[in-house]
DNA sequence: TTGACATATTCCTGTATAGGAATATGATTC
DNA sequence: GAATCATATTCCTATACAGGAATATGTCAA
């Protein structure tokens, strides 16, 4: 088997490196598909391929505006993602005071 | 192009669910190879490419003991993907606040 | 309606897998 | 050293996919 569809899961979507790098430019504020393709220098299909797929998980949302289509992060999407490494933090505290603790030790 | 490596992303190398669930049944303690097989009930070969890949991006760490191989998490690895996320959090205040704002105007 | 603009959707292809089976490596005990 | 236990590494195959090119859809203006 390959690896899951990006479609389904949030956590592939964002594995690729230019979906993430539009989530960072859509984070301060919705744009049109236009001013993705000019500020990321990516080919309009190839934008608008991987608007749909962070809109089928769920990560973008999008309004018509005239001719153009204007998408914006959306935050309940990107939530899971937070909460699942948030998750680990715990773990990384008692790691970290075992460090601390050693070297005390020492 | 395909996607990208998995070997070369950390992102990629959570995007593999069964990835996800090693790292999160090895969050709170060191395990062999062997207790993960059967705690997971994955095969054997299967779990060590993905220790192999999580390896490589310094998810996890290592250490023999006799003649078993005891996996950790490593907080470093993970903290990157934790900041990521977090990155979006001020946007999600705003929108939450924005939310907020027009449920009190109604 | 015709054209121009903005975005989306095929179709095609090379590539990086993930899993299964078989095998290799490494360490321990007798 | 041989047998055994624990883990890693091939080799193979089917599959999802990212990018490019071409095309389709949808919207506005004249």
């Amino acid at each position: 088997m390959p690896r899951a569809a990006t479609t389904s899961d949030t956590f592939n979507a964002i594995a690729e490196p230019r979906r993430r790098d539009i989530l960072a430019y859509l984070a301060p504020c919705e744009r049109p598909v236009g001013d993705i393709v000019l500020a990321l220098g990516l080919a309009q299909p190839s934008v608008s391929k991987h608007l749909r797929v962070l809109r089928d998980v769920g990560l973008v949302d999008l309004r018509r505006d005239g001719r153009q289509i204007l998408y914006r992060t959306n935050a309940d999407g990107i939530r899971p993602l937070h909460a699942w490494a948030s998750g680990f933090q715990r773990y990384w505290r008692r790691q970290l005071l075992r460090v601390k603790e050693r070297a005390e030790r020492n």
